[in-house]
RNA sequence: GGAGAGGUUCCCGAGUUGGUCAAAGGGGGCAGACUGUAAAUCUGCUGGCUCAGCCUUCAGUGGUUCGAAUCCACUCCUCUCCA
């Protein structure tokens, strides 16, 4: 455990001035002061939560608000845990969505974890970071521990979750384990004995549990800072690896640029708040220029693709992300790095192949017969013809460019 | 344990006097036009294939029938009420 002595010794009100910034919601600011004030006093850094999923080893921008507060509390001397849900994710977290997750094999669990790792790194400082997985104290729990924990809260409490709450009056299925899931990452603050646990607006309800279970165990109950939840690039639901609407911060940067470009208008802001380092004051400024039209909606969100890419690939990749950007569509042109696929030669009868067969072949359809319809929509470029018959065969050449509508590309090689 | 209501294509949800159902409508996705971008708006497409034809699909299995998402039997699953 190492000490940070400067920020640990800066003024409690300080502190809490800064962790506030850009939060939603923090139970209690009054804890959350004495909290640091008693680590100032006693020069013992507080201990941060943060829980994450193992089933989705891709951390996107709706996990980095979290984790970039995560960092605030590293430069302020704090020592930040990050607990790894492998026990968690074989329950299954109440989505809604009623399907129990498939169990990770210990392997699995690993190797998430390092590319959790490798990911969140990215944003935390390695050095101050502890990893731990929940398996190993929640494993060993007896059913009578379980027990026990289950008799310290009521079922007509946890209806009130609003997750479990909704799902009961619309008579969709509540099944009795999804229950546990509150408790297990609430007892996982109590092994930890946490002082701080930190996620999103939605997590609020298990979070609070992690402070009822501590005050049961006698231990001093740990504050819980919410973040508010980024929006998907959708601009409907919160940003999720399975609903497919997130911005990775692996991404390669033209990809998270395009990304970025392609979010409503009316999500800028929120996207400046929660997703760049730009300051509050500045982010103010863009949203009245905005307002007031001094400001193009368009040259804003270029900003907005620009700061978001420089924070994980650095300002030059930024830069060049936009310059392709604009050369595909701007001027229609074709990306630098367009993906090769080899197609095998058998497939061709005297050098030709049924245009639509060549698409899905290249990746660039599902099925032959989805080809055949983004052929019929004038979607298809072979070469720099543009192909209206879905009954058209093509003579297969090495290097020959395939285009499907403005995005999708891919270079043909002959195997 | 008893009584009722349900399980439909990626999702939600029509369709059950048997054929005209690859299955309405919406969402999502994709494409085209337009543009300020992969925004907004409008339009089209949205099971597969050796594609004017054929094949597989409406919880599962087995029946009835020339023919079933639609009828029958059993099984599995969900919800509601009662115990």
């Amino acid at each position: 455990m190492q000490r940070k002595e400067h920020g640990l010794a800066m003024e409690p009100e300080r502190q809490l001035e800064i962790i506030k910034r850009k939060t939603a919601e923090i139970v209690s600011e009054e804890d959350l002061l004495d909290k640091f004030e008693k680590a100032r006093s006693e020069n013992r850094p507080l201990r941060i939560k943060l829980g994450l999923d193992p089933s989705a080893p891709d951390i996107h921008l709706g996990h980095a608000v979290a984790l970039r507060k995560l960092k605030e509390f590293q430069d302020l001397g704090h020592e930040v845990t990050l607990v790894v849900g492998d026990f968690t994710g074989r329950i299954g977290d109440p989505t809604g969505k009623s399907e129990t997750r498939k169990q990770l094999s210990e392997a699995e669990v690993l190797a998430n974890a390092r590319t959790y790792q490798e990911q969140a790194f990215k944003i935390l400082d390695p050095g101050k970071t502890r990893v731990v997985f929940n398996s190993s104290w929640l494993a060993p729990l007896r059913f009578e521990d379980v027990i026990i924990l289950a008799s310290k809260y009521t079922v007509a409490r946890m209806l009130e979750r609003e997750e479990f709450a909704q799902r009961f009056d619309e008579g969709r299925p509540i099944y009795i384990h999804e229950f546990f899931y509150p408790f297990m990452q609430g007892y996982d603050s109590v092994a930890l004995h946490s002082d701080v646990e930190l996620g999103g607006t939605d997590q609020k309800f298990n979070i609070l549990m992690g402070r009822m279970l501590q005050r049961e165990y006698g231990q001093d109950p740990q504050v819980a800072v919410l973040m508010p939840i980024l929006t998907g690039i959708d601009g409907e639901k919160k940003m999720s690896k399975s609903l497919g609407n997130y911005i990775g911060v692996n991404d390669p940067p033209a990809e998270m640029y395009g990304k970025t470009m392609s979010i409503p208008d009316e999500l800028m802001i929120m996207y400046y708040d929660l997703a760049t380092n730009l300051p509050e004051d500045e982010v103010r400024r863009i949203e009245d220029d905005l307002k007031a039209g001094r400001l193009h909606p368009r040259d804003a969100k270029r900003r907005l693709a620009r700061e978001i890419v420089a924070l994980y690939h650095g300002p030059g990749a930024a830069q060049e992300a936009e310059e392709e950007f604009d050369l595909i569509f701007k001027s229609g042109d074709v990306p630098d790095d367009v993906p090769e696929v080899s197609i095998d030669r058998g497939e061709l009868s005297e050098g030709r192949i049924w245009a639509p067969k060549l698409l899905a072949l290249a990746g660039l359809a599902k099925s032959s017969s989805e080809g055949k319809r983004l052929i019929e929509q004038g979607a298809v470029r072979i070469g720099s013809e543009r192909i209206l018959d879905p009954a058209a065969t093509v003579e297969l050449r090495d290097d020959m460019l395939v285009r499907v509508g403005k995005r999708r590309f891919a270079v043909i090689r002959l195997a």
